[in-house]
DNA sequence: ACCCAGGTGGCCC
DNA sequence: GGGCCACATGGG
């Protein structure tokens, strides 16, 4: 199996765009918020959404509660899906109200591989949403693999692993875990897809296209 | 008019 | 355990 040199592709990314600044909330329920609410979506939709819901006041675990399923829906229509979304945002805050009396903070204090258990548990949180709620609210290393992740791993560095708790697990035993690190590193990886690895074409400008072959190194197959 | 977006769950085989 | 499908708005 080739495998990529994460740290060197990490460099790379990060001279060529900077840092991230992510997550892009000023609160770590407001990540929560963004996390389903983004789900196949653009961001720029999940903006107005949530614009939407700070203008209602209604940006909190009490607001959301204090919602109806459609009142809900209709502010964050933009965000698309958004009968799911209202569903599983009421799903969300209710469980943490009934289960950790409405305190995040209690919530994201258990141990990371509990947390994550618990996220995935509920109704409409897969993979990529726990993880995001892991590593940017509750700020534990948790790596965050989306469909961008499998791509450039894919596309660029000839990783091609059977599933995404494999890419997931390579990432974390390759990398320090280390939040500031997954947080940042995942940004970039957005980043750079956003800009040079959309679906259909394949850019030839992409800062690590060339640089491919310099990535590529050979491990023991495991 | 297409194609796609910081996915998830259900159903099928 | 993989391959489809629905879910839905808004930007390029």
């Amino acid at each position: 199996m080739k495998r990529c040199n994460l740290l060197k592709l990490y460099k790379t990314l990060y001279s060529y765009f900077g840092p991230q600044h992510w997550w892009p909330a000023k609160s770590k329920f407001e990540v929560c918020v963004g996390a389903i609410l983004t789900q196949n979506t653009a961001w720029q939709n999940v903006e107005k959404a949530i614009a939407n819901l700070k203008r209602a006041k209604k940006l909190s675990l009490q607001g959301i509660l204090s919602l109806s399923e459609k009142e809900l829906a209709e502010l964050i229509k933009s965000a698309g899906y958004y009968n799911q979304k209202a569903k599983r945002l009421k799903l969300f805050c209710e469980y943490v109200e009934q289960n950790y009396a409405g305190s995040l903070k209690r919530f994201f204090n258990k141990p990371l591989a509990e947390l994550r258990k618990e996220l995935l548990s509920l109704h409409g949180i897969g993979y990529e949403t726990a993880d995001s709620i892991i590593l940017y609210a509750a700020e534990k290393p948790s790596f965050v693999i989306d469909a961008y992740t499998v791509r450039i791993m894919e596309r660029f560095c000839n990783v091609k692993l059977k599933s995404r708790a494999e890419l997931k697990q390579f990432f974390e035993d390759t990398l320090p875990k280390d939040v500031k690190l997954y947080n940042e590193y995942h940004a970039l990886l957005v980043e750079l897809a956003k800009n040079f690895c959309k679906k259909k074409p394949l850019c030839n400008k992409c800062p690590i296209n060339k640089k491919c072959y310099y990535y590529k190194i050979k491990v023991a197959h495991g």
